[in-house]
DNA sequence: CTGAAAGCGCTAACAA
DNA sequence: TTGTTAGCGCTTTCAG
């Protein structure tokens, strides 16, 4: 049952023609009108498939995708992911996924995986710094950060959402609603937002406001529990993605804190639960696919020079976890 | 700065050995203890590491997991993916992700690339039918199927959520509670859930009641809010899935239903937001990690053998979703 | 225990 | 326009 796979040559043989012209004619090369047709022809009826171990041994790369991204779990990823894979499909290019958990670690590992495979393109929401992408350029691969950037690692392209206008509308908004306590809510890698914040506050800034967690839901539900009870006079809190999102609201449900009342929630990305949330959150909604869409994009055209980076917009949606700061939080 | 990659000959030759015995050292076979020793050095001074590239043509098949699913977007299929990644990721082998969008042709498609890579060992939830499937296995591919089975293909083994006492555990519940006219709201793939749901309700079941959509939210919705509005004399329904069961709630939202005093709501899957909801969804929890970390592990274990299906437990978990039947709806 | 050599399927340089 | 040929890096006989 498990017969030899049909390769070129017995395209060659049938056809009564050379390897190299069939490799020639299925990669659109030069050919006469009717050795291309025959050689299709045969090719056809042999069902034959080029074999990509042949091709990638030869050119010394394999023609896939990689993609390192935090968490395939948090939907923020996994809508990212699918826009690398759309993109990747109409090209025909595998992609291989790689999860690092927000890990420098985890990540190194699994780029020696990629350079191993002979990936030669890979799309990364970078967690280490700069230092851990030094092989991968070395080894002289086609990069582009998603989503964020590694630190000193200006040398390669991005496509980011913009994240400096979503935080000065959050912050403009809340402020605008009589707002002064507000509290960020951080996650791995958001130092370039955390600046953004701080500068947009001015001296509203109160750096006890501003927390960072882990990338898990526990290190999020922690870190919110602890900001929301060590400081009940904050009004209103920025958090800063779906995870630290849903942690604000389970926590000030622990702490029995009425949003919008006694508090004011605004999320970094839109999903479907914000809706369904009562009250529905008010979110920076991110075009995660299109980032994840854009970065392929980037990635595959890349005829050799380095391409632009890309700077995506965000856009506030109001729905009901905002208010006018009105009486003060309730002694508890 | 792209010089060329060290490569087995490299190594050999600093060590002063031959390129075979290289070889056999690094992948456990037999060598004299001071020959090991001395070729381990080299390569690791020379940082070498073997290039999947050769090794793949040679052994004319590429380690990686191919792994097709419907939809990474959704979390449960996420976090199954997130399983798989898990067990591959401690066994160092690639895994090639692809979203078929439960549309069989798009899943004939990625087959068709996961074939030419050389992939040898592929998880599926499957969305086409059995045929789909007869070329990956004629190509002697290692073949599991997660979360679902395809029609007619029996021959392949899979780790599946016990969705009959899953379903059961539902029904029971239900109708413990007084409900009579229960609906079911299915996606693709779930005829064997349905099949159960019918068992159960035995001569409760009426056909009206058991919608099913396609796989995208937009259908979801639908087809929920079509159910809801077509009987509002239901009392109870089974969403069959995440995305299902946001399009519950939604659609009652929409039309005014109090869940659960006018409809009682239970839910397959757990989904962070389930708790984040009001009220809290009682759901039936499955085990989406474990599912893909299972499948994984079968497909790399599968020594040559054929391994055993797996079937995992689900679990129901009350929250705040379902009520006694009491009075009937109030008209609309 | 070890090395030489064949060859996996393909492409690209070169010759005709 | 075509065919011949030389490898890409690796594993695996097969001798020694």
């Amino acid at each position: 049952m498990n017969m030899r796979r049909t390769t070129i040559k017995d395209v060659a043989e049938v056809a009564g023609v050379g390897v190299a012209t069939v490799s020639r004619v299925l990669s659109g090369g030069s050919a006469s009108p009717e050795t291309r047709e025959r050689v299709l022809t045969v090719a056809a009826q042999l069902d034959y498939r080029p074999s990509a171990l042949g091709r990638n041994l030869r050119q010394q790369r394999s023609g896939g995708i990689g993609l390192l991204l935090p968490d395939i779990t948090d939907t923020f990823y996994g809508r990212l992911a699918d826009g690398v894979l759309a993109c990747a499909r109409s090209a025909g290019e595998p992609v291989i996924l790689g999860a690092t958990g927000d890990d420098a670690e985890r990540e190194a590992e699994l780029i020696g995986i990629l350079l191993e495979q002979g990936v030669d393109r890979v799309i990364a929401v970078p967690s280490g710094d700069g230092e851990t992408w030094t092989p991968t350029l070395r080894a002289g691969l086609t990069m582009v950060f998603a989503h964020r950037l590694a630190a000193g690692r200006d040398d390669v392209p991005s496509v980011l959402a913009d994240d400096r206008a979503g935080v000065r509308t959050a912050v403009d908004y809340l402020t605008g609603l009589g707002h002064r306590r507000i509290a960020y809510l951080g996650g791995p890698g958001q130092e370039q937002r955390l600046a953004v914040f701080r500068q947009a506050l001015g001296e509203l800034v109160d750096e006890e406001l501003i927390v960072s967690a882990r990338g898990s839901r526990d290190s999020a539900y922690a870190i919110a529990a602890g900001l929301l009870q060590r400081r009940p006079d904050l009004t209103a809190v920025l958090a800063g993605g779906n995870l630290l999102g849903e942690a604000a609201v389970l926590a000030a449900r622990e702490l029995d804190l009425r949003v919008p009342r006694d508090m004011s929630l605004i999320m970094f990305d839109d999903v479907p639960w914000a809706e369904l949330c009562s009250p529905p959150l008010t979110v920076i909604a991110q075009p995660a696919q299109d980032i994840g869409y854009r970065a392929a994009e980037l990635v595959l055209r890349a005829g050799g020079r380095r391409p632009r980076s890309v700077l995506l917009p965000t856009e506030l949606i109001v729905r009901g976890s905002c208010a006018p700061k009105g009486i003060s939080r309730s002694p508890r």
